[in-house]
DNA sequence: CAAATTACATAGATAACCTATGCATATCAA
DNA sequence: TTGATATGCATAGGTTATCTATGTAATTTG
């Protein structure tokens, strides 16, 4: 079963593997989606909820109690949005920050063994499935630019 | 920062960015753990409750759990083990292998806008993606004293 | 200004996990 | 054989992660 139909089942399926054993594996004791939050923060700098529910592809309440844990631990601070007195603008705090490190380190520390000892070929192999998986989200995600377009 | 101790990081956030998409995105109205171990059944063929646990890497009262529901959907038939009697063997039923058709299928459609019309050499970096997420897990799954390491 | 819209919060439900523990069967030592 | 221990699975109870539906307050619009 080579055919394209199947490529996007075994990505799918691949993808889920590797990442479902590395949140089970790495040892941090922030929850994944908080984690999640944290690093969408600091992509995206201070942002309406509104906007990270977007870009995290969730439900604007699910940021909203998200949010309400990151504030309890002090992780983000938040600003009215002085153009809309509705909006807030959150942003990552130091300590946020250094929770986002911590959170990395442990991350690359989990994939560590399998990477150190890569050779140069095999390193840019995994960058080109690192590009890969954006450029599939990307494709996906985004209003198909295609003719296979119907509407606008 | 394209060092080695990033592309781990980049790499699960990568398919776990993806991995999130596709699920929220694919239509199927089984759930997705239970969607997962219905293809970790077709994949063993009849195994035990433990077993199952091990592969998927999680608790074994996780997978006692979505057992029971997909036996209530009538989708996994279980015999006593011949050989142990404290033990099941888990299958797939006709039922269960046409529910994962269905979702292998969801599963191909939320992919397939941006698969369609990728060319021979993008499609062979979607491979490269599949096989290194497939390496990497098995490297870092497998016990570290593995000859694969340089040092000891 | 009233109505509609927008931004976020709250309520309530389900799924997906985990750890701790219980119970039955197996195995082993003496 | 029998008691101790190990093993395979089930149950209990709790946390996290989500969703949809809806409420509240601020903004925009006719």
């Amino acid at each position: 079963m080579t055919e394209p139909t199947s490529l996007g089942n075994e990505l799918l399926r691949s993808a889920a593997r590797l990442s479902r054993w590395a949140s089970r594996h790495a040892s941090f004791d922030v929850p994944f989606a908080q984690a999640r939050l944290l690093a969408l923060l600091d992509e995206l700098g201070p942002s309406r909820v509104s906007a990270l529910a977007a870009a995290d592809h969730s439900s604007q309440p699910s940021i909203t109690t998200q949010l309400h844990r990151l504030e309890a631990a002090g992780w983000v601070e938040r600003a009215v949005d002085p153009d809309d007195a509705r909006a807030s603008l959150v942003s990552l705090s130091p300590a946020g920050k250094d929770a986002l490190e911590d959170v990395r380190r442990a991350r690359v520390a989990v994939l560590a063994p399998a990477l150190d000892g890569l050779d140069a070929t095999a390193l840019a192999r995994v960058r080109v499935a690192i590009d890969v998986l954006d450029e599939l989200l990307a494709a996906a995600a985004e209003p198909p630019s295609h003719p296979t377009r119907k509407d606008g």
